[in-house]
DNA sequence: ATTAAACATCGATGCCTGTCAATGTTTATG
DNA sequence: CATAAACATTGACAGGCATCGATGTTTAAT
């Protein structure tokens, strides 16, 4: 169910008008409906505010397993969706995959949103 | 599939701090996923820039279904799904029914994105 | 080299949801 | 009253998706 060629949030922020001055092109609806699905989760919202609530802004997959009350497996997925989607990135240190957010990328969609 | 018991869009943009300061509460992530969700569909996005952008700012079921390029049974189940997240309005005059944008009900969900 | 920990990936499963055709309902009109 | 137009609702179906357990992979430690 890999989330597929997604168009950057910031280049999808840049490339269409407001919403509501004219109907919004197919393929912009595509993207964006994309973008809001990768966050239209409860447990992807809750990924998203934990990793930036935590200390530093970053947490690893086992900070957010328990918390979450979801397997490892599915946690692991979630965080798939969301890197995939523009709104995470994940770093690396031993055996640790650190994940935090991507600056900016849920003001682009909420720019996309608020441009009545 | 009804969109169920939602809480309004403005009352949820008055009763949680932002995303990134402590992690949103099961509920309030359950809420704000079912308003993304509602508009986390091409289709959907379409049909609300598509009543904005109309004459007058409204639209009836027949403006909107042949662009659409759907059945007028998916795009009244559409619009039913807007009208049940909070985004859109409907009256009726005559035979026909005619669907608005409730205003402000975008900004508080991009309100909700944005407060990083 | 083994073992263990931290994640990712895979396969399966059950629910959710977008879509349509058919039918029901309401309103206007002849 | 009968007919037609504009929508809503229903039932059915297929594809999507969230979830899990099991397994694979990488890294660190013994």
């Amino acid at each position: 169910m890999p989330v597929a060629e997604l168009i950057p949030l910031r280049d999808l922020a840049a490339c269409c008008a407001p919403i509501t001055r004219e109907p919004v092109s197919v393929t912009n609806a595509e993207s964006l409906s994309r973008s809001l699905k990768a966050l239209a989760d409860p447990a992807r919202l809750r990924l998203v505010s934990m990793v930036a609530a935590h200390e530093d802004a970053e947490a690893c997959v086992c900070d957010l397993t328990d918390p979450l009350e979801l397997s490892q497996s599915t946690v692991s997925h979630h965080l798939k969706v969301l890197v995939d989607a523009g709104y995470l990135m994940s770093s690396k240190r031993g055996t640790w995959h650190y994940y935090r957010l991507v600056p900016g990328s849920l003001d682009s969609v909420a720019a996309l949103l608020a441009t009545v």
